[in-house]
RNA sequence: UCCUCGAUAGCUCAAUCGGUAGAGCGAGCGGCUGUUAACCGCUAGGUUUUAGGUUCGAGUCCUAAUCGAGGAGCCA
């Protein structure tokens, strides 16, 4: 007897083994007088496993009225060639246990499909369902494909903090860290004293681990993080979260082409690898996500093409003259708006756009200046759907540039002293970025909402699970 | 936060001009079948999100709240 995953009986299952497999019943279709045929899923991969229980297994008749939609049960049997089409094997049960009844009048997920709406409501439940488990599964081969890429590259996986107290970059609006009792406070109507909290002064949860980054990047050389990252701002869009998982690449003597090249590189190797170890998974999202089923087709073209790299001015001159009519007009100086970067990356281009060279009025303190006085070494990479996924740019390694330019940003250098001294000590040019990890998920999967490329989704007004 | 739309059976939705709340799926029961999101028949299932208001009468109209969706802003 072979205990074996249900990927596994499916991929290497030979007739005549005598196997236990284990999971959850998906649905079952009886013949009430013979035998019981039942989808097995243990969510090792998209596909069921085809049980056949005949009637004479014993214990059948009291067993099988539990084995409903939902239930976990354990099957011991034996290996056969499948006579009918749909599979190639299945196991021909020569036991039955029922591990955990699923009351079929409560039990919420039906055979067939609900709205994402819905799911969110269950969470706890959606895992069990072929849309979330590959999404599930596709989170993981991605999260793989991130740390070997960096790892062969020799970058070194650094643990930003969590918690920070330097209300860093400005990044957005952080979620304050505290065990004063607000109670209290509130009832004694004074004024705070931070000095009475858990820290001694103001705390917050990281809304980027990237300064940290540059720490080690200016001593052990490239690295990366990959981790939780938290903004309390209140967006309520298919593509933000509270909570979401940011992967931050910086590198020491590296300028913007080298971060430009990377990030290239760096998306392609994961989408590549993603395709490549999800390809059951990946063939569900493109029939049964995608409206069009053009995601395969979608993936395949990023892999295929170099991405464009355009100036923010060049951008500009292409949105002026596209003859198109936005919503918002656009010149030299504006932030881009959604709409024009989705003109640049679905419509104009049709693949993912490399802007860089913004005004540096719109970028923060950090980024490199250039020459010409008006604009930083930033870098924002676009892709159809999703629009923004990395950020990143070029870092200002001067010190007296930095200084005005904190100064300008009205930031007081005090307190950034660690960061300003990176400059003082040794400081060298590098460069990195910041990626969204459920975006790149989003725009891997073509799930619509981002609210359901993470397991447990935090928005405003909502974190049950 | 702003704009738009929505909330009716377990799920997805319908309900004409304001006049007895319906269907499909799911579920239960029965039948049929090496079945494949099976098929056929029957049955149960509703305080129409909440709180007010208008009206002889409200799922439907008005006000507010809550929650949800899409878009915008902010960004990854």
């Amino acid at each position: 007897m072979i205990r074996m995953k249900v990927a596994q009986a499916l991929k290497t299952g030979e007739a005549g083994q005598l196997v236990d497999v284990r999971g959850w019943v998906r649905t079952r279709r009886d013949s009430k007088q013979a035998f019981s045929f039942v989808e097995l899923n243990d969510g090792s991969c998209m596909a069921n496993l085809q049980v056949v229980i005949d009637a004479n297994v014993p214990g059948y008749a009291d067993a099988i009225k539990h084995v409903t939609t939902g239930a976990s049960i354990a099957i011991e049997g034996e290996v056969k060639d499948s006579p009918a089409k749909g599979q190639r094997i299945e196991v021909h049960a020569t036991s039955l246990r029922v591990l955990g009844e699923a009351d079929p009048l409560k039990y919420p997920l039906q055979k067939k499909g609900h709205s994402f709406e819905f799911l969110r409501e269950i969470a706890h439940l959606r895992p069990r369902t072929n849309t979330f488990g590959a999404i599930t599964r596709v989170r993981n081969a991605a999260a793989t494909a991130i740390h070997n890429f960096f790892q062969s590259r020799g970058f070194c996986y650094i643990q930003s903090p969590i918690i920070t107290t330097s209300d860093c970059e400005g990044a957005g609006q952080m979620f304050q860290v505290t065990t004063l009792d607000l109670h209290k406070l509130a009832a004694s109507g004074k004024p705070v004293n931070f000095e009475l909290d858990f820290f001694g002064k103001p705390a917050s949860l990281t809304v980027s681990g990237q300064l940290e980054a540059e720490i080690f990047a200016c001593s052990v050389g490239e690295c990366y993080t990959f981790g939780p990252t938290f903004r309390a701002e209140n967006s309520n869009t298919t593509r933000h979260l509270a909570e979401f998982w940011m992967v931050e690449p910086e590198m020491p003597f590296c300028d913007l082409t080298d971060n430009m090249k990377l990030a290239e590189s760096f998306i392609k190797t994961v989408i590549g690898d993603v395709m490549k170890n999800c390809e059951a998974d990946m063939a569900f999202f493109n029939e049964r996500i995608d409206e069009k089923h053009e995601l395969l087709a979608t993936m395949q073209n990023i892999l295929d093409h170099e991405f464009i790299r355009l100036p923010y001015t060049e951008a500009i001159d292409v949105l002026q003259k596209s003859g198109k009519k936005f919503e918002y007009s656009i010149e030299w100086g504006a932030d881009l708006q959604s709409e024009h970067e989705r003109f640049l990356t679905e419509e104009h281009f049709k693949q993912p756009v490399i802007l860089f060279d913004y005004p540096r009025t719109l970028k923060p303190f950090y980024m490199r200046c250039n020459e010409d006085g008006k604009t930083v070494r930033a870098m924002d990479v676009l892709v159809p759907r999703v629009g923004e996924i990395i950020g990143g740019s070029q870092r200002e390694e001067r010190l007296d540039v930095l200084l005005e330019r904190m100064k300008e940003c009205h930031l007081d250098p005090e307190t950034y002293w660690w960061y300003v001294d990176l400059r003082r000590y040794g400081t060298v040019p590098h460069a990195g970025f910041g990626l969204g990890f459920e975006r790149l998920i989003q725009l891997v999967t073509g799930m619509a909402n981002i609210r359901d490329c993470i397991p447990f989704p935090r928005v405003p007004k909502s974190a049950e699970f």
